[in-house]
DNA sequence: GCGCGTGTTCACATTGAGTTTACGTCCACC
DNA sequence: GGTGGACGTAAACTCAATGTGAACACGCGC
C-alpha cells in the first residue's frame, strides 16, 4: 500500500484529494502547512508528497526545496497559479510533476500513480524483527544478512506475525487470513507450519520466537 | 548525454521542440509517425520519447501501448486535446506525463528533465550478475567476457530477472511484462524459456542460477 | 523450396509444498 | 496424580505445479 502525504492549508481540498486517493487504494496522511509536513515526514514513511504552493508558515516552494535537501520522495506540486514561470520554478526546485487548480481529481490520481510507478515504491511492504527482514512484494527474506527462501504458506504466516510483534493472533484469524475464510481443512495444518518455522529459525539465533498462547493462538516476540 | 525521440507529424512542431531540447543539451532524434518511431527505437538507444497523439499511420495512443509492450522508456504525450478523459487514457496506457498544446517550450524541457531525473534513479540499461553482463539498449550479452547472442524472449526474461537478483517475480508478472497483459497462450511457454536459459547457462559455470519458487514464480540468484 | 532460428504447444515425467495422519507431550483443573 | 483438551511434530500421502524432450508453426534469407 502506498502512502501519500497531502499538504494544503484548505481543508476542503484536503478532503477532496483524500477521498479520491483513498478510493484509489492509497493511504493518506495530511498536513495543513509546511511545518506540519516536515514533522509528518519525520514520523512516518511516505511514498509521495502532494504539495500546495500557497500556504502560510512555509510555502510550497520552500517545502519542496527542503524536501529535496533531505529526502528522495517524488513531489507533485498543486497550485492555482498556472503561469509558465511558476511551473518552471516548481521543476527547478525538484518537483516531479505539477498540476494547476482547478484540477480533475482523477487526473491527480493518475499522475500520482504514474509517479509511483516510476518510483517503484508502489507496493513495497517490508517488515523486520531481530535479524529478520521480509519484503512482501518480492518475497525476499533475510536473517542475519543471509538470504533464505520460504515456501509460500510459511512466508505468509511469518509475515503476518512479524508485522505486529507482541500481538497475539487467534488461530481462526490466522487461518482465515492465510487460507481464506472458507478453509475446510485440518486444524493441525497451522501447527505444522508454525513448527516448521520454529525449526527453520531457532530462537537463540535470530532474535525472535513464535510463542504459543494456549487457547488463543500465536504471537511473535523479540528475544534479547 | 540524454537522447530524446520526438514523434510528431508536424515538422514545425518538431523543429520547435528540437531547438529547445538541443539548447537544453539533449540529443534529438525525430520521427514523423508511429511506424518511423518504432524503426528509430529499433536502431538507436533512446532515453525518453515525446509523442504527439494525433498522427497518421499509427497514432500516439497505439504507439504508447506498443512502446510499453516492449520497452521501458519514459513517455511524454503531447496533444491538442486537453479533455480529462484523454489525459486519463494516456496515463492508463503507461505514459508518464502529458502536456497540452499549445505548450510553453520551456515547460516541455522542464518536464523532460524531471522525467529523466526520475528515470535515471529508477532504472538502468545494463545489468550484471556473476560473469553475466547485459545491455538492454543494444541487446549485447557477455558471460565470462565471451559475447553471446540470446533470442529475444530469453533476453527479456533473463534481463528482467537479473535486474533484481534475489527478488522473486510472480509467473503472472513475468508473462505480463514479457508477453503483454493480453497474453492468451500456454502456461508452459514461460517454463520452456526458463529451461532453455538454464541449459544455456549451467549454474556451476557462470555465477548465477534461476530458481523456481513453487506456487510463485522465479528468481535469479548469485551462486558462489 | 529449403534450412535455420525462434517461439509455441504438447505429452509425459517429476517434484515438493501443503495436507493429513498418528501419536506423543504439555498444561490446567479437579 | 489423573484426566481431557490443546498443541507439537515426524512421517506418509497427494496432487497441482513444474521440467523438459520433441514436434510443430512461422518468418526470413538463400
Amino acid at each position: 500500500m502506498s502512502r501519500v502525504l497531502v499538504v494544503d492549508d484548505d481543508p476542503h481540498i484536503r478532503e477532496l484529494v483524500r477521498a479520491f486517493l483513498r478510493h484509489a487504494g492509497f493511504e493518506v496522511d495530511e498536513a495543513a502547512n509546511g511545518v506540519e509536513a516536515l514533522a509528518a515526514l519525520e514520523a512516518e514513511r511516505v511514498d509521495l508528497v502532494i504539495v500546495d504552493v500557497m500556504m502560510p508558515e512555509l510555502d510550497g516552494w520552500e517545502l519542496c526545496r527542503r524536501l529535496r535537501e533531505r529526502y528522495d520522495y517524488p513531489v507533485l506540486m498543486l497550485t492555482a497559479r498556472g503561469e509558465p514561470a511558476d511551473r518552471l520554478r516548481g521543476f527547478e526546485l525538484g518537483s516531479d510533476d505539477y498540476l494547476v487548480k482547478p484540477f480533475e481529481p482523477l487526473e491527480l490520481v493518475a499522475r500520482a500513480q504514474a509517479l509511483l510507478r516510476r518510483y517503484r515504491i508502489a507496493t513495497s511492504q517490508t517488515v523486520s524483527l531481530g535479524t529478520l527482514w521480509m519484503d512482501r512484494r518480492t518475497f525476499e527474506v533475510t536473517v542475519g544478512g543471509e538470504a533464505v527462501t520460504l515456501p509460500r504458506k510459511e512466508f505468509e504466516l511469518l509475515f503476518k506475525l512479524a508485522g505486529s510483534p507482541g500481538r497475539t493472533y487467534a488461530r481462526d484469524q490466522l487461518i482465515e487470513d492465510i487460507w481464506g475464510s472458507d478453509y475446510q481443512g485440518n486444524e493441525r495444518t497451522l501447527d505444522v507450519h508454525v513448527s516448521r518455522l520454529r525449526e527453520r529459525f531457532p530462537e537463540e539465533q535470530h532474535g525472535f520466537r513464535i510463542r504459543t498462547i494456549r487457547g488463543l493462538g500465536y504471537r511473535i516476540e523479540p528475544v534479547p
